[in-house]
RNA sequence: GGGCGGUUAGCUCAGCGGCAGAGCACUUCGUUUACACCGAAGGGGUCGCAGGUUCAAAUCCUGCACCGCCCACCA
């Protein structure tokens, strides 16, 4: 054994866990063993009593490559699948990635415009997608490896991609049955449009940016309005104000104003709504219902008529008269000149600030626009799936499943009724609040790459088949199919959707469709050929995977991700199968940078988890992601943090290899001469372990890692092999063995504690010192 | 505007009713059956501020200040 630990083996220990094929619960040794095995692990026949533990993998995002944070989370997640696994549970991590939809688009998306000049539209969609996908396979590949250099004991062998096959079957299956429960709907409503990126974003993608803008004041008629942006006032025609403010009392609902405008006369009607905030402004605005969410929800409140002003590029349409064709940005201040030479300017406030929407994707002004897109509709009643006998299938508590609901509800039932804890319990608040305020989730989006939406629309022109003439009229305009459908009564074709859906629509169905689902009919075949599940609302014969291991045990992510994707797995799974998707969400704090930040690339303070397990080794990366760092709050990570876990690595490894060192011969029969200081010790360790298992059951992770750390460290090093060192360099050769004995089994016991916080040096110490010769003698499958 | 969290050693943070803790940094000493990526000893704190509850408060309650985050339709 050399003096310091070596971190550049760990691919090697890496693979032979692997081999071992132990990361798979059906190959895993039901129990696991105490003592060294003399054969073959035994296979398990049936299923017993042992308990069951499963996660997912929250899929990391086919854009590149892993960072800080996803290392934080697969150090949590391995911590919890090692532990559970030397528990002897039947312990199953489901590893897998996502296709990401927009982020991966609009990367490669900008990287064939730096290297080539063109344009998704220049390459075509069969082209450019050929193109994400091998982005998608290279980066996909690198995630893997960067994945087992940190150790995670995921079973690759059902590994998942939320754009395969599989997935895409049940994505179109999941579509069709919201569909046909009406929860899927397409309708024009009001969206987030991004012009650069030229597709739609949810809400939920938008962030928000402090700007400083001119505020003006308008002459209106007989009123004054306020506006930040004149140039989307040409179509507006209602002025609103409050039906209580007295100011404005004379003036009724539905009056009519003449007044002069920007391009002419025009007739305004005169509309009271309670969303009007009398305290700004003037309390009296206009409204522009195509591009404000505020402002179309008055118009249909009041059924107002809506027009477009700007185009999908962000260009004034013919209303704008003589600024048809200029960009809002220049029109601006020309609508402004306008009005003020027309005498209509009261005054300018340059001192506003106000709050722009921008993509969080592509850093694109959010401009709102009315557009056709697929909705789910989260407040339609539905009566909730019936789990079939013998389908494994739970009741969500407090939902009776013949009653109605909503998916809004569902969200907030599966919570509120303990079925699903949320830890930690702060985010439950924050929970509850997003699920009684949802509105409709927009699934659609303009781009290519992703699950094409499985809708297909009726050609205008009907040439009726024979026979068929007076049907014409019955044609369906939209069928919703995996395959090209026929109309019944004419020969038009029909033309698919061009639109994908959103990434979370498919990763909301995570935690099941890597366990088989839909089951029945659609299940191992390819889509092309399968139907939809004829018995809308069946859940067909359930795969043994999602019998043993739905719903999942844990489900540890982000908080970012909390509305993103946890809610949506329990809206998808609720619907879909009338069950929650897992018991406990834990959810950690992000990784940020020494000074507090997020890291970035534009910032330059990315700290690559790969770099550090090859300097430091990947236990002391870990380690350093765990300790110091309270679920759910941030924490700042520096590289002195990973040298300092990288000494403890040493130091663990030193202390192995002084007991190889000290290695009696006679050992083995002295542990009945073990002192009353002796048992003390072994008392102690052995409590520290119950301590650890306490910590990792209660999702308090740090705590227990900081205990193993300061034990191995100042106890067992410092204080008792150096008492020690007295009994083994002493004359009498049965106390020496004696010693040597209690540190073995004190390390033993401290290796094993720390197998799931450091699973690399931990194996390696078990290697040397205490693995026999049997193949697959490994550390990661000894009893707890 | 609403909500949540933070404020503890020089730095990063645990602790959340019972003698103020860890890591890093700092000071002094040390070539000991492993480890200098080490050991021994040590310095360093009105636990943001002001009240309150309690035998006892960093910890519970109230208010305030500052910092951060999330949500929201102020044109």
């Amino acid at each position: 054994m050399n003096t310091t630990y070596d971190p550049s083996k760990e691919s090697e220990i890496y693979k032979a866990w692997e081999d071992s094929g132990f990361f798979n619960p059906d190959r895993a040794p039901k129990k696991p063993r105490k003592a060294p095995p003399r054969s073959k692990p035994r296979k398990i026949s049936s299923r017993g009593k042992q308990k069951v533990f499963s996660m997912v993998l929250p899929p990391p995002n086919v854009t590149g490559i892993l960072h800080m944070g996803h290392a934080a989370m697969l150090a949590i997640q391995d911590i919890l699948i090692r532990y559970h696994r030397m528990k002897g549970d039947k312990t199953l991590w489901i590893p897998g990635t996502d296709h990401a939809a927009i982020a991966t688009q609009e990367k490669v998306e900008k990287e064939i415009y730096k290297k080539e000049g063109k344009s998704r539209h220049d390459l075509g969609r069969e082209e450019f997608l050929r193109r994400v996908e091998q982005f998608a396979k290279e980066s996909h590949d690198h995630i893997v490896r960067q994945t087992k250099r940190m150790g995670a004991s995921l079973d690759w062998s059902r590994e998942a991609f939320t754009l395969d096959e599989a997935r895409t079957r049940a994505v179109r299956e999941a579509f069709k049955r919201m569909y046909g429960a009406g929860l899927i709907y397409r309708g024009g409503r009001i969206v987030n449009w991004d012009p650069k990126l030229q597709t739609t974003v949810s809400d939920d993608e938008i962030e928000w940016k402090e700007e400083k803008a001119s505020f003006y004041y308008f002459k209106y008629g007989p009123f004054e309005i306020g506006t930040a942006r004149p140039e989307t006032k040409f179509g507006d025609k209602y002025v609103v104000m409050h039906p209580k403010d007295g100011r404005y009392a004379k003036w009724k609902d539905g009056q009519k104003v003449e007044l002069e405008w920007i391009n002419g006369p025009i007739t305004a009607t005169i509309i009271k709504d309670g969303a009007v905030d009398p305290a700004f402004g003037t309390g009296v605005m206009t409204i522009t219902p195509w591009h404000d969410a505020t402002d179309f929800e008055i118009a249909e409140r009041h059924k107002l008529d809506k027009e477009q002003i700007i185009d999908l590029r962000g260009k004034l349409l013919p209303i704008a008269g003589e600024f048809a064709g200029k960009k809002i940005t220049e029109a601006r201040p020309l609508v402004v000149e306008k009005l003020k030479a027309k005498g209509l300017l009261v005054k300018t406030d340059e001192n506003y600030t106000h709050r722009i929407a921008t993509s969080s994707r592509g850093g694109g002004t959010i401009e709102p626009q009315i557009l056709t897109q697929w909705f789910v509709d989260v407040s339609k009643k539905f009566t909730l799936q019936k789990p079939l006998k013998g389908s494994g299938l739970k009741e969500i508590k407090g939902i009776n499943p013949r009653n109605e609901i909503s998916l809004k509800e569902l969200m907030y039932m599966a919570v509120r009724s303990g079925q699903i804890t949320i830890l930690p319990k702060k985010f439950n608040k924050i929970y509850f609040y997003w699920t009684d305020n949802l509105r409709d989730w927009c699934i659609s989006r303009q781009i290519w790459y992703g699950h094409r939406i499985p809708a297909w629309y009726h050609e205008s022109k009907c040439i009726p088949r024979q026979g068929h003439e007076a049907d014409v009229a019955k044609c369906k305009e939209v069928i919703v199919s995996d395959v090209k459908p026929k109309c019944e009564f004419c020969n038009a074709e029909f033309t698919q959707d061009p639109d994908t859906l959103d990434t979370w629509f498919s990763s909301g169905l995570w935690t099941f469709s890597t366990l088989g689902w839909p089951f029945g009919k659609a299940q191992g075949k390819p889509f092309d050929s399968a139907p939809f599940d004829k018995a809308q609302g069946g859940h067909g014969k359930p795969s043994k995977d999602f019998l043993m291991y739905h719903p999942t045990s844990v489900l540890e992510t982000g908080y970012d991700i909390l509305f993103f994707w946890v809610a949506r797995m329990i809206l998808m799974s609720g619907f879909l199968l009338g069950d929650i998707p897992f018991k406990t969400v834990y959810l950690h704090g992000m990784v940020r940078d020494a000074q507090g930040r997020k890291m970035s690339k534009s910032l330059g303070n990315i700290i690559d988890p790969l770099v550090m397990a090859e300097k430091y080794g990947a236990d002391a990366t870990r380690l350093s992601l765990i300790i110091g760092a309270a679920p759910g709050n941030d924490m700042k990570l520096s590289e002195d943090r990973v040298r300092g876990y990288r000494n403890f690595s040493t130091k663990l490894w030193n202390i192995a290899r002084f007991i190889r060192m000290n290695e009696k011969p006679e050992f083995a029969s002295l542990r009945s001469r073990y002192t009353a200081e002796d048992k003390k010790a072994l008392v102690k360790a052995l409590s520290i372990q119950k301590r650890v298992e306490r910590s990792i059951n209660t999702f308090r992770f740090h705590e227990g890692a900081e205990l193993l750390y300061h034990y191995v460290w100042h106890e067992l090093a410092d204080k008792i092999i150096e008492r020690e060192k007295k009994r083994l360099q002493g004359e009498h050769m049965a106390h020496a063995g004696t010693a040597h004995a209690l540190l073995r089994e004190l390390l033993r016991i401290s290796i094993t504690a720390l197998h799931p916080f450091m699973p690399f040096v931990t194996e390696a110490i078990y290697q040397e010192l205490y693995a026999s010769e049997a193949k697959g003698d490994l550390l990661m499958i000894q009893n707890w």
